[in-house]
RNA sequence: GCCCGGGUGGCGGAAUGGCAGACGCGGAUGACUCAAAAUCAUCUGCCCGCAAGGGCGUGCGGGUUCGAGUCCCGCCCCGGGCACCA
């Protein structure tokens, strides 16, 4: 699940940070150094304690469940990272800190709470930086995410660091081998809308209780007649993992097949920007498409950004509509072109019928000569139509995406010399190929309607083809094809009218007539494809499948798991020129001869076996490790469905359960979100899961912008080393050009968060970080502001601890009731900028509060105000926090400690200021009691000196009075 | 082109339809200091005014309301997603 710019070499040392300690500074001063020992001890403590242990409710981690047995479970999840080479930016661990304050806060507000991070380590970054270094990706990821822990370690994010998790462990991956075996071992039931055991769709077909679904079983006949290759092949064409062939996505620079959505809308390679190509070939298949109404109408379920939804929405892509069948005469004899339409009120107006170029029916109806007359625009030159369309197949399958896309849609095709026969009145229509319309879409062929679809329209001008309207435009409609809702017309035969009817009313009608015509039938289609589930690499799981003599897969046996990743001579993939259409996928498995071959005895005695060579695709790992958190000891199960039914289990009839707090980037939208959600739902179709999603609540978290520059070529300088001199930009002597972009590497203006721990420490990190907004917006960095959360902490400990001594100087003064109004307050405010993911105003409330009391009570504070603001400070800055509440003379950690609560009594105020406004215009303040009525408010009001210059010999029209809030004279 | 977000001081950002700019950065002035840094204190939306005070202000134009940053309509700009999906 790796950010696109996690590609990888090691970033150069970031600026130092300024600000070194005074020399003559006293001694206890809370400074960078001081800070530091603070931290480390703290974290060595946490460690040594336990103290981010989670216990679950029963198995090999429950010791100390029944401490927490009565609480409320809350399960707070990161974002599965990418191990990068580089190490963290300060940019990363934003989401990680915001987790972690919420969760550090649901322990104090008395919740049992998991929070944990793994690493998502296989897959090509892992694999590249590999190569770059020369070394085995095992020893670069390991490394990698053993600096990635350190990194996390030193900002104090309270993990259960026994559930951490890397999908490149074997005791890992042998269950994502596991659950491919299971999608591999399931089918989707359509009448019981669920997946099911594929050994259950066996016994239908034996017993003679179902047949083969369509299109499942090309020879036609019963499963009684079939031979037992056959019938392996019949059963193999209805599991949710498939091999198929089709064209895929072939990306020569990266040397591998993609899925749609690792490929942009420009046609190159989600990562690296790589073109992509369309080419045939077998390769594994998830059925994704089965699960499209479910993972569209469970959305509704979700607590999720609605910016996602919309986007998982259109990627999935319901559209209603309809089946046509339009009879052609082929030269082979009659052929039958079904096409989807979500118009079908407009089949008066189809004028010809175009199909894709990869069309299988193509051939079959591509005539031996033009006929006469035939337009020479629709030629294309050639002499045969044959030819024509060779031509044109060849041309079009050898254009990437990205040429398609250049050519500003101009459209083009040619003829097929063959015409099919418009089904509602017997108008006979020309076949085109052309490649504006796509092969994986509804059913690969449309009718055109150029009076009421643009495309159409373009191309039957371009082309001299007649247009009918059917749907009368407004008047004065000036347009070219028209869209919108009208009367019907000219759509009338011996049989049935639509004239007149509305397009809604119309499409139920001709649906209607189409169906007791048996020429078509509603239905709905989807833009969503299968999921494309092999990779030619090395750095990915094995796939626990091996085919036999007939070149039938088989599913290894649970008991041969896990299937080890071998080694390998050379684990670069073999990439090509990147716009090398022509090339080959390699896998660099098979560069393992040993390995390829394999014998085993799978129940006819030891046979040799050929290995499957892909690998699979990074977001495998990514589609389950939010169960494996769960139970990561567990060898006998994924997860231990007790366990699972605990921490993400429905907590009523309409919940769809799973995480409580998803927290990651929007990047995932349509990738990782969707697959994952594809899983999960196989997995508890097939009974492993509770829930029937994985993550309830999805919370989107902003990114950390920067300063960036260019030089006068546009190329990336190192922000670092830029300098400011009269509002202008200097790298040395070049000036250069400020913008301002993602911190990452391809901008160039990563700052390392180990900077910022050597000149502020980590609690300043992340009070930082919480302070400069709220957590779903993205925000620029500005080392200068750091300084600003740096003092507060100091003028905390201040506050607690003396400078010079290090004694604790809290008093045991009681505050005054100015004071504890303030404080609680605070509590109540505190409390709801946690609760809504707003820790900014969290820290600005504290900060009002310690300046209340630096004010006030200097140079130390009352007991009762000190305590309940270090607990408001522990989940933002906990290290200070806990040496805080340590030195005031606590033993235990304050982690575990309830967080303040506010008492009513002192939320309620006994007088109250309220503006008072003459025309909407604040002219005077005045105190009231705060239970006084309108009339005695407005008396007070009229009291004031201004207020009664204001209105004296002023007639007033009306007064507003809000108790509390405020007074308003309207005058004439 | 279509679909989502978002426009508030020099900057990051606060504001259940009810005192716009909380809190912080930056800036100014002062205290401490030989001096500087650090620290502390005061001020800091813009304009007019010595002041008291007044006027103007939440992208632009309208509307609803006693009252609009907030609600409604129409634009403009910025960011993101999708894009020949029949």
């Amino acid at each position: 699940m790796a950010a696109a710019d996690d590609a990888d070499v090691p970033a150069p040392p970031a600026a130092r940070a300024m600000s070194a300690p005074a020399a003559d500074a006293p001694a206890h001063r809370y400074d960078a150094a001081l800070a530091e020992r603070i931290e480390l001890a703290w974290q060595d403590r946490w460690e040594a304690a336990g103290t981010f242990e989670t216990p679950n409710p029963t198995g090999l981690l429950s010791d100390g469940f029944e401490r927490v047995a009565d609480r409320p479970k809350a399960y707070v999840l990161d974002m599965f990272p990418y191990p990068s080479g580089s190490g963290l930016h300060v940019g990363h661990p934003l989401g990680y800190i915001g987790t972690d304050v919420y969760a550090r806060y649901l322990r104090m507000t008395g919740h049992n709470v998991l929070h944990t991070m793994g690493y998502d380590a296989f897959g090509l970054p892992a694999e590249q930086y590999a190569v770059q270094t020369g070394q085995h990706p095992r020893v670069t990821t390991e490394a990698n995410v053993a600096n990635m822990r350190r990194q996390l370690r030193r900002l104090g994010v309270a993990h259960d660091l026994r559930r951490s998790v890397s999908t490149t462990d074997v005791a890992f991956y042998r269950w994502t081998q596991w659950i491919f075996l299971q999608i591999y071992g399931a089918w989707y039931d359509v009448e019981a809308d669920r997946a099911r055991p594929i050994a259950e769709l066996v016994a239908e077909l034996e017993s003679g209780r179902r047949a083969p679904a369509e299109g499942t079983n090309p020879s036609g006949r019963p499963w009684a007649d079939l031979d037992e290759l056959e019938r392996r092949r019949v059963v193999d064409a209805h599991r949710l993992a498939y091999l198929h062939e089709a064209p895929v996505n072939w990306c020569p620079g990266l040397g591998t097949v993609l899925a749609n959505e690792e490929v942009t809308a420009d046609g190159r390679s989600e990562r690296g920007g790589f073109p992509v190509f369309r080419r045939p070939l077998e390769q594994w298949m998830m059925r994704i498409t089965a699960y499209a109404d479910r993972l569209l109408r469970d959305l509704d379920r979700l607590d999720w950004p609605e910016a996602i939804k919309v986007m998982q929405r259109n990627w999935i892509g319901r559209s209603e509509g309809a089946l046509v069948t339009f009879p052609a005469d082929g030269p082979g004899g009659p052929a039958a072109i079904d096409v989807f339409t979500t118009r079908p009120d407009t089949l008066f107006g189809a004028t010809y019928l175009v199909l894709a170029p990869e069309h299988p029916l193509v051939d079959a109806l591509v005539a031996e000569r033009w006929p006469d007359g035939t337009d020479k625009r629709w030629t294309a030159g050639a002499a045969t139509p044959k030819e024509a369309v060779e031509a044109y197949r060849l041309a079009s399958a050898r254009k990437s995406d990205l040429d398609r896309q250049v050519e500003e849609r101009d459209k083009t095709g040619v003829f097929v010399g063959s015409h099919a026969t418009n089904p509602v009145n017997g108008a006979s229509v020309p076949i085109f190929v052309a490649d504006y319309v796509l092969t994986g879409y509804g059913t690969g062929a449309i009718m055109a309607v150029p009076a009421e679809d643009q495309r159409d329209w373009d191309f039957a001008t371009l082309f001299g083809l007649p247009i009918v309207r059917t749907v009368q435009p407004p008047e004065g409609w000036d347009g070219e094809a028209f869209t919108g809702d009208g009367p019907a017309v000219n759509s009338a035969n011996a049989d049935v009218s639509l004239d007149g009817l509305d397009v809604a009313q119309a499409k139920r009608r001709i649906i209607a007539w189409l169906e007791a015509q048996g020429s078509g039938r509603g239905t709905v289609t989807y833009k969503l494809r299968d999921w494309l589930f092999s990779r030619q690499r090395y750095w990915g799981e094995p796939f626990p499948i091996v085919y036999d003599e007939h070149d039938l897969p088989i599913a290894l046996p649970e008991s041969e798991l896990p299937v080890l990743l071998p080694e390998v001579d050379d684990y670069s993939p073999r990439t090509f020129p990147e716009d090398d259409a022509t090339s080959e996928p390699e896998p660099p498995l098979g560069r393992n001869p040993e390995w390829a071959e394999v014998t085993l005895d799978l129940g006819d005695g030891p046979k040799v076996y050929r290995r499957e060579l892909n690998t699979m695709p990074q977001w495998a790992g990514s589609c389950w490790y939010e169960l494996r958190y769960l139970d990561p000891t567990n060898e006998d199960a994924l997860v231990d469905p007790a366990v699972e039914r605990y921490w993400m289990g429905p907590r009523s009839a309409e919940d769809c359960g799973g995480v409580d707090l998803y927290v990651g980037g929007v990047e995932h939208a349509v990738l990782h979100l969707l697959y994952a959600r594809f899983w999960h739902k196989v997995l508890h179709d097939l009974g492993h899961v509770s829930s029937s999603e994985p993550f309830r609540r999805l919370f989107n978290q902003g990114y950390i912008l920067a300063a960036a520059y260019t030089d006068d070529r546009g190329v990336y300088v190192e922000a670092s080393e830029v300098v400011e001199r009269d509002g202008r930009f200097f790298a040395g002597e070049v000036e250069v050009r400020r913008e301002f972009g993602k911190m990452g590497k391809s901008l160039k203006n990563s700052v390392n968060p180990d900077d910022l721990y050597e000149s502020y420490g980590a609690d300043t990190l992340r009070l930082y970080e919480m302070f400069t907004g709220p957590l779903d917006q993205s925000r620029p960095w500005d080392t200068r502001a750091v300084v600003g959360v740096y003092r507060l902490l100091q003028r905390i400990w201040r506050n607690v601890v003396d400078e010079h001594t290090g004694a604790c100087h809290v008093t045991d003064d009681p505050p005054d009731p100015e004071t504890l109004r303030l404080l609680h307050h605070t509590i109540a405010e505190v409390r709801i900028g946690m609760e809504t993911l707003r820790f900014n105003t969290a820290i600005a409330r504290i900060t009002e509060l310690n300046n209340h009391v630096t004010q006030h009570f200097a140079p130390g504070a009352p007991r009762a105000v000190a305590e309940p603001l270090v607990l408001m400070l522990a989940p933002l800055a906990p290290h200070a926090a806990e040496e805080l509440w340590s030195r005031m003379g606590h033993d235990d950690s304050l982690a575990w400690h309830p967080f303040p609560v506010a008492d009513p009594a002192w939320l309620a105020v006994d007088t109250v200021e309220v503006p008072v406004q003459v025309d909407a215009k604040v002219r005077a303040r005045i105190t009231v009691a705060s239970d006084a009525d309108a009339a005695a408010v407005e008396a007070a009001a009229r009291c004031d000196e201004r207020i009664a210059a204001l209105l004296a010999g002023r007639e007033v029209a009306r007064v507003v009075v809000v108790p509390g809030r405020l007074v308003n004279f309207v005058l004439h």
